[in-house]
DNA sequence: TGTACATCAGTGAACGCGCGTTCACTGATGTAC
DNA sequence: TGTACATCAGTGAACGCGCGTTCACTGATGTAC
């Protein structure tokens, strides 16, 4: 049934944008190909090439389409909070979580896409896309630092961010084996100390609750 | 010229294990074919299957020779070391340094195989070789955190690593915007606080050396 | 030690397959009158 | 508003290419005598 009304064919992009999204996250930028794409948004592969030049076109749309859903995100559990530093103990839980480990497709993008932009040329629209997302990101979190000094706030901001991205990231790749759940334990005791262990994460069930700490100040001794 | 002596045929493999350690964490499991590996060690790709099942099974001696020259190069670090917590800063230097972000062949397998191995099925033997390196890599690390607890020098050590790991992903990922530079002056900063930093890093040198500090233990406020 | 022969590391062509991309075609949509 | 027709989103076959893997072959190596 061809010749499809210009709304659908929008929404059409607009689902390939999305699935793409989230496959390329999943699979890596060449583990997943244009046909496989198309079937996951309910078309075939040969009408691919009247929406996007080329796939290198889809993984830079897509990548900022999975930047947008993370900014959005990361600003709607911003809002929500009571103030900056409550904002970055959200953001945080939030991101080594057991949830975010098992859905790299609806995760941070820099997480799932940094080692395979790493391996992309230096010009490439991805790599431009994967940075530009990335910078946005930086911006909430540096933020939420609060130190007075903006420059200050920008290097505690990509501090926290590289034991994030790190710690999930080894969480990942080592899924199954106990040292999984200790990597998203051992990133969030770093950037939130003295924190009591979030509720989805059960790293250390034996021991758990054993020394109650007070809510110490979320930074200690900088 | 085929029929090659016992000797050189134990040399071609380690060739093209060496060889595949290096391009795998180059290109990437999937980045890079048999042929190419095969011609790199100076050989044809038909003689591949006399030596390996499989390019998978490949990927996991490759992996680990990997971490055999990572733990390798560890270890000559620490022993070079006055003690343990000069040991952990020359790691963590040579970990976030230029050369590091300039040369994923030559450096850690874990960040530039993690991301790879984590879209690998769980009991694959990449995963197993790189859960085995990885595992070396922490004991050596937490070995120089010298808390006097076993356990809380693990969990420093994973914290320390997700850091490292994470900066030198995202500086690669960033390779030519001047955030990538950041990223590893952040990750050095968080791990070695105060410390001034290395030559090879030029990240600020605006404003290089303007407030000496003087050389402070190693974790402040811990 | 010397000779005859089996072994097998390496070669290069070939296989099937999946990929990114192209293209002729279809027929509902959107437009011109 | 109604009609005729051009447009073009989507289809499915086809293209060339590179991949992992197989295989018949070669001839120096290693061994049996």
């Amino acid at each position: 049934m061809p010749r499809v009304s210009r709304e659908q064919t929008e929404q059409n992009v607009q689902t390939i944008t999305e699935v793409a999204a989230r496959l390329f996250r999943e699979h890596g930028l060449d583990g997943i190909g244009v046909a496989d794409l198309m079937a996951a948004a309910g078309l075939t592969h040969g009408g691919f090439y009247r929406h996007f030049d080329s796939k290198e076109a889809l993984a830079a749309t897509a990548c900022r389409s999975a930047y947008d859903g993370a900014v959005g995100r990361w600003t709607a559990r911003v809002t929500r909070s009571a103030d900056a530093s409550a904002a970055r103990v959200a953001l945080v839980e939030a991101y080594l979580s057991d949830a975010a480990r098992a859905s790299p497709g609806l995760s941070c993008p820099t997480a799932a896409l940094a080692v395979d932009v790493a391996r992309t040329p230096a010009g490439s629209a991805v790599r431009d896309a994967f940075c530009d997302g990335n910078a946005a990101l930086m911006d909430i979190l540096a933020a939420l630092q609060g130190t007075g000094d903006g420059a200050r706030d920008r290097r505690e901001a990509l501090g926290d961010f590289s034991t994030m991205v790190g710690a999930l990231i080894l969480a990942r790749a080592t899924r199954g084996h106990p040292v999984s759940d200790e990597f998203l334990a051992a990133g969030r005791e770093r950037l939130l100390p003295g924190r009591r262990p979030a509720a989805s994460s059960r790293a250390a069930p034996t021991r758990r609750a054993k020394r109650r700490q007070p809510p110490s100040p979320r930074r200690v001794g900088r």
